[in-house]
RNA sequence: GCGCAGGUGGCGGAGUGGUCAAUCGCAACAGACUGUAAAUCUGUCGCCCUUGUGGCUACGGGGGUUCGAAUCCCUCCCUGCGCA
């Protein structure tokens, strides 16, 4: 079961150092949940996933579902010892997915709303490229915009949940909260969430309220169809309007959750984000943990904290690793760039990871090049390394009052 | 030495008498990615500028045919293959 304790608040702020108990063990909190949404964080393996100082994971239902299928998992004993996993793990609800194979997909936008996005041509949901219907800029709001009623084009958005056709074999599946409390319980892992729908950016008043409502109802059949052993999170949305923001947190905060999640999309800019984050968080109860839910750039980190954030969890590290950028003392670094080739210095003279003990920049600039496979590992634990050990430093600073 | 094939932007490779600065790919360069696809997407990519339905320069070198040539002819140079 879970157990939060919080240790110390801070006077400077809401953010708050804890320790969250689980039955496979401790999380020291605020703390980055690393992602391993196919159970396993890629490229590393658990035993890595340690030595960049990882607390927690956070695996993925509707990823685990489609492959291998929690029958598989659950006669490996579960999340823990199928991935050999013996910390504290998360598994996220799957609701996020209706959003970004759903709309998401169909117009190109992810849940922070950027200005100057690029042009992304309409896509279809299995991330084939389609034959391209039209372009848009996503700030193209007054053409996009999504009003009460809509559906996505390759999900369907009922009442009980959400049909969709598998992007692994093409069969018809339907995802609900009954049916994510039941898979959830079969991965095993020690905090799941609430299956919720995360509302696009691009989505309007009346679509959020109405979305809100659903939302609310899952909510509670999940709390009924609760898996005895686990803890679970509720999850609040409301979008960029703060009536709604207030409402949801007000109503999920009084349900018999073990926890709550933040979710949905945040606005165009990190104020904005950190002004949502702060309605809901102010109507959530006090005392018990609070996970904000895939938003974790390193700059967002200190704010989101501040605002109250015990746990939250971001592919940043992870994805931008593979992409060639490391993340360092000196800002983010893009490795692939051919300047690099001659640069004898570690990714970080600060850092203590083994990465950085053992291997230039220009070396790991050459096996980028080379398409090789392995620098993409060394980027991902050398970032996940760098933002364990940046959280470190501010539970440190919450504890001496810094922050 | 003879025969055959070929020499186009950093590379690969289209284009075979007329909107050809020249499809496309790679590389390069500049970006994007927040409840993760190592997928992907967006720019730039001969030179110049007052950045535009702008100007200038290109198709191994030289010469020729033609109103017009990367495209046809001659010659030279170079590369690959085959034969001596």
């Amino acid at each position: 079961m879970l157990e939060f304790k919080i240790l110390k608040k801070s006077k400077n702020s809401n953010a708050r150092l804890g320790v969250l108990k689980t039955s496979h063990g401790v999380v020291e909190t605020p703390v980055l949940v690393t992602v391993a949404t196919q159970a396993v964080v890629k490229t590393l393996t658990s035993e890595e996933v340690k030595q960049a100082k990882s607390q927690l994971l956070i695996a993925n239902t509707f990823h685990l579902h489609l492959k291998p299928g929690e029958k598989i998992v659950k006669s490996f004993g579960g999340l823990h010892k199928f991935m050999n996993w013996d910390r504290p793990l998360m598994t996220d609800s799957g609701g996020f997915q209706v959003f970004s194979l759903g709309f998401g997909s169909d117009h190109g936008v992810g849940k922070i709303f950027k200005r100057d996005a690029n042009i992304r041509p309409i896509r279809q949901a299995q991330g084939r490229p389609e034959q391209v219907e039209g372009r848009m800029y996503a700030n193209d709001t007054n053409k996009k915009i999504i009003s009460k009623g809509q559906q996505p084009r390759n999900v369907k958005i009922t009442s009980d949940g959400v049909f969709f056709n598998s992007p692994v074999d093409g069969r018809k599946i339907f995802l609900g909260p009954k049916e994510s409390m039941k898979i959830q319980q079969a991965l095993g892992a020690d905090i799941i969430f609430a299956f919720d729908e995360c509302t696009s950016p691009l989505a309007d008043y009346e679509y959020t309220k109405k979305s809100l409502v659903k939302t609310h109802r899952w909510a509670k059949i999940c709390l009924e169809n609760k898996p005895t052993k686990q803890a679970l999170f509720g999850i609040t949305q409301g979008g960029k309007f703060k009536d709604l923001r207030i409402e949801s947190a007000k109503f999920i905060g009084s349900l018999p959750f073990d926890g709550f999640g933040i979710g949905g999309e945040f606005g165009g800019d990190k104020d904005t984000m950190i002004k949502m984050i702060g309605w809901t968080i102010k109507e959530l109860p006090s005392d018990m943990p609070r996970h904000l839910l895939g938003i974790g750039h390193l700059e967002d980190i200190p704010k989101i904290i501040k605002s109250g954030v015990d746990t939250f969890d971001c592919i940043v590290p992870t994805h931008y690793a593979r992409h060639g950028y490391a993340f360092t003392s000196e800002g983010r670094l893009d490795i692939s760039k051919a300047k690099f080739l001659n640069d004898k210095k570690p990714l970080d003279k600060k850092c203590g990871c083994f990465v950085c003990q053992n291997y230039s920049r220009g070396y790991i600039t050459h096996l980028l090049k080379a398409k090789e496979i392995t620098p993409l590992k060394l980027l991902t634990f050398h970032n996940l390394y760098f933002f364990n050990s940046y959280i470190e430093k501010l539970r440190n600073d919450i504890k001496e009052g810094r922050l």
